[in-house]
DNA sequence: AGAACATAATGAACTACGTTCATTAAATGT
DNA sequence: ACATTTAATGAACGTAGTTCATTATGTTCT
């Protein structure tokens, strides 16, 4: 608990690592916006660096590589929609709730296309796995309906609602991800949404009526 | 209609066409290997030229470029999972058809796990649409299950069939990605089977029960 | 068969990328 | 003010996909 107690009376260290804080939000901000408007495959260390206004090697004083800032920018990503699908408060009406969630995944999902793409495209070179902070920030989107879903599924326990949950946000997700991927035949925005909401319905149905 | 039949009688065209065609495939299988067991990402230009025992060059007089390649390797995929999923004959159970076809998609997945990812990793660049050869062999996937879900489904258009075909195909890819996903804490492999099959109970029911 | 022509195969070279590292510049400590 | 530690720099490297002048191989005609 010294060093930084030391760093901050005398400031010695403070402003080299401020710096550095500032060169990785700026690389943050720039990386985020060419994932956004481009997507993943639009992002290049040389533009990068351009945009942020800082040297090609300057990247790996703020980062070990690429992939790290990519991870960084998805957790930002994470976090945007998790504020989207945040619940008010209580909800009366649960199933009511569990389709909000639901069309509120494929809403974000299409509003922010290539970001929400950057999740599930990126993947890691051969033999580094996904870092755990990462894993856990992921992880997160799977509470976000677990809590609701148990409130509609008093009975069972704990882990039977997780493992629900987490089906049913991968329907969902599957769902999403198949219904955004044709951009020729394009299925039209409402048609999609009613479709993911009779989806809510059947399934809902089916959870109620089995027990 | 003139040409062939002046090359098949004189010969003329006809080798060259032969050793293309040769090249082709010697091609097609290399990328199948490596595609199959190390993934989409392993797929490199100047290995695959080594193990089809031609020259760099020559990849690019047998297709335009890598995704060209790329897509008739999917195709052959597609085909692949096309006759593991097929039905053998008029079934009576439907419902547990449905439930085969699904636990059939996992179960080619997870067996096939790095040539199935490059089903869905693969990205054209961009400008470049997918050609519509390819567009309608993917199609093919939705209709094989289009097929039962008519038969379970008298009641309804048969556009909304082709729909609830379609978002039962999604649902069940999206439990499949993201219940493979997951290297690390791992889902056992009958457990996934459960929860798909589970999920297959849910749906099913909650059709049937709303008309 | 052999010359003239057409077609295909070749791999060095080009472009584009992520990453590294010897060099330079800046910040810090005395 | 100087010495020392620390950070920034961009040329250079390794590895990609792709191209194209050159070489080799077939095909056609006499």
């Amino acid at each position: 608990m010294g060093p930084w107690r030391i760093e901050f009376l005398s400031g010695s260290k403070d402003k080299s690592a401020t710096r550095r804080e500032n060169l990785r939000e700026r690389l943050l901000d720039a990386a985020e916006v060419v994932i956004g408007d481009k997507g993943l495959s639009a992002l290049k260390a040389r533009d990068l660096a351009e945009r942020a206004g800082c040297a090609l090697g300057a990247i790996y004083t703020a980062f070990h590589d690429l992939d790290e800032l990519i991870l960084q920018v998805n957790a930002r990503t994470l976090s945007q929609l998790e504020q989207a699908l945040a619940t008010p408060h209580e909800v009366p009406k649960k199933k009511k709730e569990l389709r909000r969630l639901a069309l509120g995944y494929l809403h974000y999902a299409r509003a922010n296309e290539p970001r929400w793409r950057a999740l599930f495209e990126h993947r890691m070179p051969p033999g580094k796995p996904l870092p755990n902070w990462y894993a856990d920030e992921r992880s997160r989107l799977f509470m976000l309906l677990e809590a609701p879903l148990a409130r509609l599924l008093p009975h069972g326990d704990a882990e039977s609602r997780r493992l629900k949950a987490r089906m049913l946000f991968s329907a969902v997700h599957g769902i999403t991800v198949l219904g955004l991927e044709e951009k020729l035949a394009p299925t039209p925005e409402a048609a999609l949404d009613g479709q993911l909401s009779d989806f809510m319905d059947i399934f809902l149905r089916g959870l109620n009526d089995g027990g």
